[in-house]
DNA sequence: AATAAAAATGCAAACGTTTTCATTTTAAGG
DNA sequence: CCTTAAAATGAAAACGTTTGCATTTTTATT
C-alpha cells in the first residue's frame, strides 16, 4: 500500500498528491496558488494526480500562513424577512465569483448580540465584513479594529461614517416620499415607522419625512406617528385599530413591509386604496410592484450594495486597506405606482 | 517589550495569555476546551489575562488537530425568496446556540451548480451540511460520502432516502389542497406548478394533487397544468394571460408565491376571491395569513425544520454518526382561510 | 506522617498547508 | 558547445493550536 499519511481519515492530502504525481508537496501547493509558475507538463501530472485522487485541499491549514481565510461575514438585523434577503443572497453570489464563502449572522434588531457574533467570526477567522447601518456597540467595532479587519458598513449612506459605507440616502428616501404625499394635496398624514433606537436607517428616513413636514409648516405629532415591528401582521393589525378613530387620507410607511400590512388592513375594511387613503413605502420588496394595487414606494438597490458590499471588502485585503472612494452612494428610484392619488 | 509572538499581527495568540498567566499554552488550551480539569485559581488568572489582551482564539489553528471545524454548511435553491428564509434564520440561530457557524450557498435552482458549492464548502472544512430536497448530482454526494461528512436531506420527508431526511410529506401536502377543493366542490381546476425537474419536493405535491384528479375520474390534461417560476411577477403575467380563456373554478398552485401572484392577477382583473375563483397554496409563508383575503395553504413547520436539522447535524459529528431515527417527518398544517370557498 | 491515587500542569509532537531559500533544470547568448 | 541567467522544483521551517505522555502537585487513605 503506498504512502498515504492522510487517508485513513478518509481524504488524500497534499503529499498523496504528491507522491502520486512524483513531486514535492511544494509545487503541488504552488500548481494551486500559482500555476503559472509550474511547467505545463507538470502541471497535467498534478492535475491527473488529483482529480484520480478527489483531492480537495484543505484552505483552512493553507489559511495558518496566508493571513487569509477566504470567508467573508455579514451580519443582518434579520434573515426571515424579505428586507434583506435581496441583499444576502446577491452579497453571497458576488463572494463566491471571487472564490470566497459568507459566513451570515443575524442579532434580531439586538445590536447586543453583534458583540457575541463578531466574536464568533473573528474566531474563524474571518477576512473581512460587512454590517448594515451605521449603529454599532463600541466593543465589536474595537475588536475589529484592533485586528484591522476590513469593515464596511452597508445600507445606509452616509457621507461622514467613519467606516466605509455603501449605501442609499435613506433621509432622501423618507423625504421623497412624504413630499410626494404633499404634491398631491395631502395634509393629514399617518406615519407608521419601525423603532428607530440603534436603527440608523429608519432614523434617518424619519428624519426625511420629519424634515418635510417641517418644511410645509405641519406638526407630527405623538397623534400620527406610531411605531410597529417588522411584520405584516403586526402593522396589519395596528392599522386595523388606528383606521377607526383616524382620518388621515395617507399613510407614510418607514418600509414595505408595514405598507403590505398597511394595505391589506384597508381591503379587510373595505376602504379603498388610493381613493380613501394614499400609502407610500420604503423599499420596494418581492411583490411590492406586483400587489393590487402596486405599492408607491422607493426603490433601494438591494442587489447593487451586496455587489459593492463584496467587491469592496475583497479589494480592501488584497490591494492594500482602504477602499479609494470610502463613501460609495448609490441611486435610489421613486416608484409611482398605484397606491397613491391626488386626495 | 515583552515576548509577544503574534503581536505584530496585530493579534495575541494563545502563547502570549500563557505567558501573562504563567501557566503553559496547552493549559490555556485545556481553559478553553474543557474548562473543568484547570483549577479555579489558575482559571481565574487565564481568564483575566485573556480578557486583558483581548485575545480570541484561533479555532481554524485548532481545526487542525480537531478534524472539526465549528462550522456547518447549507445549500438552499434560492436566498432571495420568501420560502426558505424562515428556513435559514431558524437553522442558523440554532447553529449558534450550538457555537456553530453556518456557511451558505445559494444555487439558484440549477443543481449542477451544487457540485462547485460543495466543493468550495468542503475546502473550507464543514462539519456537516444540509442540502434542500433530494435531487442532487452524484458528485457532489460522493465527495461528502467519500469524506464522511454528515449530511441531511431537508424539507422533503422521504420514508425510503438513503441520507438521513427532515422535512414534511410534500404528496400529502398537495393531495390536502387539491382535496380541500374538490370537497368544496370544484370540478374545473387549474394546477400552476414550478418546474417539477430536478426538485422533488413540487414532484411530490404535483403527485399528491394527480392522486386527487385520479381518484375523482378526472383528467389533468395539458390545458390546465401550466408551469411558472417562484415569482410573483410571473405568476401574476401567467394568470392574467391564462384567465381570458379559461373558466376554471379554482386554482391549485404549487407554492404561496404563485398563489400570491394569482391572488393579485384576480384583483387586477376585477375577480373576486373566493366567489369567482377559489386558490389554494402550499407553505404559508410570511404574508399568506394576512394578505387579503387570506391564503388557503398548508403550513410547512420551516421554522422547526430548521432547528431540527441543526441538531441532528450537530449530533451527528457530536455522537458517532447516523442519527437514531433517519427520516424525520414534520407535521403540516392544513390552513383554512379566505382565498377558498364552495363554488 | 507516609503512601497511593487522583488531579493539574507542562513538554513537545503533531495537524496540512505555504513559503523562503537553496538547488537543479532549462533556455539564451555567443 | 560552453557559460550565464532564468525558470522550475525541492527541503524544511513555519503558522497557532491541541493532545498524548510525562511530571508535578494535591487529596485521600491508612
Amino acid at each position: 500500500m503506498a504512502k498515504r499519511s492522510r487517508s485513513f481519515k478518509g481524504a488524500p492530502g497534499i503529499v498523496d498528491v504528491a507522491a502520486r504525481a512524483e513531486v514535492s508537496p511544494a509545487t503541488v501547493s504552488r500548481f494551486f496558488n500559482n500555476p503559472d509558475v509550474v511547467k505545463t507538463p507538470t502541471r497535467k501530472r498534478i492535475e491527473k494526480a488529483a482529480n484520480d485522487l478527489g483531492y480537495i485541499r484543505d484552505r483552512m491549514a493553507g489559511s495558518m500562513h496566508n493571513r487569509f481565510s477566504g470567508t467573508i461575514g455579514l451580519i443582518v438585523p434579520t434573515i426571515d424577512n424579505a428586507i434583506f434577503s435581496e441583499l444576502i443572497e446577491a452579497f453571497a453570489s458576488q463572494l463566491l465569483e471571487h472564490d470566497r464563502t459568507m459566513l451570515i449572522a443575524a442579532h434580531g434588531y439586538e445590536l447586543k448580540r453583534e458583540i457575541g457574533i463578531v466574536r464568533s467570526l473573528l474566531e474563524r477567522r474571518i477576512d473581512g465584513i460587512a454590517l448594515v447601518g451605521q449603529d454599532h456597540d463600541a466593543v465589536p467595532m474595537n475588536m475589529l479594529a484592533q485586528r484591522n479587519i476590513p469593515v464596511v458598513s452597508i445600507w445606509n449612506f452616509d457621507a461622514n461614517s467613519s467606516i466605509p459605507c455603501i449605501g442609499a440616502d435613506n433621509f432622501e428616501a423618507g423625504r421623497l416620499v412624504a413630499q410626494h404625499l404633499f404634491d398631491l394635496g395631502h395634509r393629514n398624514i399617518t406615519v407608521i415607522f419601525p423603532d428607530t433606537n440603534h436603527n440608523d436607517r429608519a432614523r434617518d428616513r424619519l428624519s426625511g419625512v420629519k424634515s418635510v413636514f417641517k418644511s410645509q409648516q405641519l406638526s407630527l405629532s405623538h397623534k400620527n406617528l406610531m411605531t410597529c415591528p417588522y411584520d405584516i401582521g403586526e402593522a396589519k393589525k395596528l392599522t386595523m385599530k388606528i383606521l377607526q378613530s383616524n382620518r388621515s387620507t395617507a399613510v407614510v410607511c418607514g418600509n414595505d413591509i408595514i405598507s403590505h400590512g398597511v394595505i391589506f388592513a384597508c381591503q379587510a375594511l373595505g376602504l379603498n386604496v388610493p381613493q380613501d387613503l394614499s400609502i407610500v413605502g420604503i423599499g420596494d420588496f418581492a411583490g411590492s410592484a406586483h400587489m393590487e394595487p402596486g405599492l408607491t414606494t422607493v426603490r433601494l438597490p438591494a442587489k447593487r450594495i451586496g455587489i459593492l458590499a463584496a467587491d469592496t471588502l475583497v479589494a480592501m485585503n488584497e490591494t492594500g486597506i482602504p477602499p479609494k472612494n470610502k463613501h460609495q452612494e448609490v441611486e435610489m428610484r421613486f416608484m409611482h405606482r398605484g397606491s397613491t392619488a391626488v386626495v
